[in-house]
DNA sequence: GATAGCGGTTTACCAAAGTATACCGGTTTG
DNA sequence: CAAACCGGTATACTTTGGTAAACCGCTATC
């Protein structure tokens, strides 16, 4: 169980998937990201990429001698270990999305009383 | 990746998980699953079962005849379509401990210079 | 010399998630 | 008759997650 909270941690919340997935095709710069990681504001995705970072998940390149600053980001090797997590999140998603379809919501709502 | 966030949602936030193994090895009534599962408030737990009622993931059954009226609650079977996602968190969570234990704290924090 | 892009940080704010505590009517147990 | 268990609800609070907007120094472009 504390394996399964782990793992919530560190994928839970509105942007570390989106932007993994969007690291998924090769490195990318930070306004880059945040153009492709739609909707997501700079503090967010500065913070995000922190916490991947330190969870070695994202590696972060910065080009000093450049001017100014290049930095690319990318998913590091441990990063790809995701890859079934993620299809497995995917394929649950999809699984269910067709279940609530055919279901009756209001029998999901609904008590079941036993004699 | 809306199927992933579809998931995420459903599952995310600190109890649901919890819950759902607390009901993996047969039904359980309220108390006797606040009492498995450590820490929950009786708000938390009504809160979060009916969520997961809504979704099918488990099922209410109230047992009119008794008194006081015994409720209890067991995982549908949809529900155990979850099973291989907790298992792929589970297993991606414990790889993921030992990479951390692993690596040098340090190193993960640290900015890749290039030339 | 103004404008736009880069890689962010700062400040302020808001809403959702979660906690703490007390309470309810009814029932069994001591 | 008191205490404890049942299945919750109500109220109030704090913490976390996320948004919005402005700002920073620097550089290349028009």
């Amino acid at each position: 169980m504390r394996a399964v909270r782990d793992a919530l941690d560190l994928l839970g919340g509105k942007w570390k998937l989106p932007i993994i997935v969007g690291l998924v095709h090769g490195p990318k710069r930070f306004k880059q990201l945040q153009r492709e990681v739609a909707g997501i504001t700079a503090k967010m995705l500065s913070k995000e990429l922190k916490e991947l970072e330190v969870n070695g998940l994202v590696t972060r390149y910065v080009q000093a001698d450049a001017a100014p600053v290049a930095v690319t980001y990318a998913l590091a090797e441990h990063g790809t270990t995701l890859y079934p997590v993620i299809e497995a999140l995917q394929g649950w998603g999809q699984q269910h999305r067709r279940f609530i379809m055919h279901a009756p919501a209001v029998a999901l709502a609904e008590p079941v009383l036993v004699a």
